[in-house]
This record gives structure tokens, sequence and C-alpha cells, in this order.
DNA sequence: TGTACATCAGTGAACGCGCGTTCACTGATGTAC
DNA sequence: TGTACATCAGTGAACGCGCGTTCACTGATGTAC
């Protein structure tokens, strides 16, 4: 039955939170519309209601944890770095930065989803405290690190990765190379 | 009908190296048994007289892939280095690193699949020259690198974060911090 | 070396299943009078 | 303010489709005599 307008823009933000979620621990190909509707209680059936197409909700779901997943952490360049190449961010891509999560799903995407994760890479760049070259070089090591960590079943090795990484990423921080 | 020996034996070898591009270039998921095996001009029904499951097909795929990915190619650390950092190893994942290709297919994996990456990220470090440390922050920039190059729709951002990545790994090897 | 038979690589249709999407329906909400 | 009606959020079954896997079948290959 019919919805209050402030119910139904409520359940759109609990289906957009839930895909968010959901996306970045198992994939897009490794969750389904039904997934989603039912993560929040919902049937199928009402997913159209609120989104033009899966791909629409990928869209969105990717813009808002692009957004989300940042707020609320350190705010020090430095806390930032050691919270991102972390064990606690390798074992919550649920939470976590989608380009770690989705970057290998992503380019066999077209359309929205694309473009929404090309907005977020810009703007995990952005939030580099350091010359373009260097932003691009430590998103690389970061993202790599927590991918590599993810994918290794060990989780020594994991945090052998991670923290490998972190070093590496502080020196380049503290280097006399590096110029704000 | 039935085959020589020989016949089956390079058809088998046949699926193997197909499967092993076709993961590479469109993902596990990606990838149907059926296009495996129509890729090689065969039929579905024949593939469950080579292998057990797609599963035990994804594990072969993986370690092929990791072994003949690195056959043919530069010899130095910093040839191998410049050519896996490469726009040419971006744009050509179905003839790359299966780590870059598959690092974020792979954390849904389990068992036999699970292992063969694991195995291909142990011989990648390995094939670093540099102690433990630096093999592994190395490896998470440089897979980072190809995997946000591959993410990112402009090909002038894929070639900024490959070169900018690329620079970074020439200082590392160069530096009084590296130490055979 | 020749013959009879078992083996098995490859075919093509079928299986059950889960997917994204559609649809007729329900009934509370919102709106026009 | 009260009433009649249109709207539309959410339901649950159905759709066509592609998937991994199974199966009865075919006929050349390999083997036992």
């Amino acid at each position: 039955m019919r919805r209050s307008k402030e119910d139904a823009a409520r359940t759109r933000e609990q289906i957009v939170e839930a895909a968010s979620r959901l996306f970045r621990q198992k994939g897009i190909a490794g969750v389904s519309v039904a997934d989603v509707m039912g993560a929040c209680g919902l049937t199928v059936g009402g997913f159209y209601k609120h989104f033009k197409s899966k791909d629409a909700l990928v869209a969105e779901a990717i813009e808002r944890a692009s957004i989300t997943s940042t707020a609320g952490g350190p705010r020090e360049a430095e806390d930032i770095l050691r919270a991102y190449v972390s064990f606690e961010h390798a074992k919550h891509p649920e939470a976590g930065c989608p380009i770690a999560a989705l970057c290998s799903d992503i380019h066999r995407e077209h359309g929205a989803p694309r473009e929404a994760f090309d907005t977020a890479l810009e703007r995990m760049f952005e939030r580099i405290p350091a010359p373009r070259r260097q932003q691009l070089a430590m998103a690389a090591t970061a993202v790599g690190a927590v991918v590599l960590a993810r994918a290794s079943k060990d989780p020594k090795v994991a945090e052998e990765v991670l923290s490998a990484a972190r070093q590496e990423l502080l020196e380049v921080f503290h280097s006399p190379r590096h110029r704000r």
C-alpha cells in the first residue's frame, strides 16, 4: 500500500545505504536487487518505484560510499593514511573505500556506475595533501596495499603488505621530495 | 567422437590458455564455461571430460597466467618494472598479470582458485630483487597503479597514475634505502 | 597382423537455479471539490 | 472540515535469460586376443 512521502524517502535512503555496504562487501555482481531489498526488509518489486535500474542504484551507492566512507574519520593527513592502509580497513570493505572495494569490478561497467567511480577517484586524489604526481603515486600504493591485503588468504601476509606500504608512504610524506 | 590422446591433451591446453586470457579480460564471473569452450571451437558438454568444475579451471588458469605472463618479457628488474607499470600492460589485461586483473574478484572465491592466487602472489613478491619489506610495498604500488589506470575512464588520468607510480618506484630502487 | 570390443573426447539438449525486470494488484496517502 | 477519487509505495508472482552441470548418445581410438 502507499506510504507517506517521508516514509518513501526514508526507504530510498535505506536502499542506497544497504546497497553501498553490500556492493563493497560482495561486489556488484555478487549482490542482487533482491538481496538489497531483503536487507531493508522489503520485497523485490518495489525497487523500481525508487530506481530506474540496478545500474542506477550502483552509481548512487558508489557516490554515497565515496562521501560517507571518509566522514567521521581522522582529519590529519597522516592519520587518514594510517587508517586507510590498516588491517581494520582491509577487514571491513563494507564500511571502507569504494575504490579499493570495487576497482576491478568497475572496469567491466559502463555508463553511470563508471562515471560515479571516476568522480570518486578524483575525490580521493584531492584528499591527499601533496602535489598531483605524489597524490597519484600514493593513492596507487594505498589502494594496492588494501587490495593485496584483502586478496591474500594469510592474515600475516596481509598485515605485512599493509605495514610495508604504510612505512613507505610515511617516508615519502616526510622526505624532502615531498612538497606541499 | 573419441580423439587421440595427443589431440585431447592439446584441447586441454587450449582450454586453459583461452580461460586464462578470458578471465583476465572479463573477470571470473564475466566468463562462462560455454564462452571458454566456444573460444576453442568446442561445445559446453565436453568441458567436464577435462575439468571437475569451473573452479578447477579457474585455479589452473590463474596458475598458468602467473607463469606465462612473465615469460618472454624483460630480464632486468628495472625493465620488468617499467613494463609492468605501463599503459601497454594496463590496456591488455588478457596478456598481463593475473594479480592485477583478478585481485578484487579473488577475495570472493574459495578453495583452489584462492590458493592458486596466493601462490601467484608469492611468486610476484619473489621476482622483485629487494628486501621483503620493499618487495611488498613495491608490489602494492605497481598493482595499485595498474588497477587504478584500468579503473579510470580517462586514458590521460591512467597514464598520469602509471607515470607517477613508475617514477616513485624507480626512485625507491635508486635510493640509498634500497639494499639488495 | 587382423578382428572384436571397451573406452572416452566431444555433441547438443536438458536440468534446476538465480538473475534483472515487469506486472496486476492492494490500500493508505494526498488532493480536488 | 468532509468526502470522493487519483496516486503510488510496496507485494508477490511471473517473464525471459544465461548460468554451471548432467546426460544419453556418437564414433574414432586404443587394447586384448
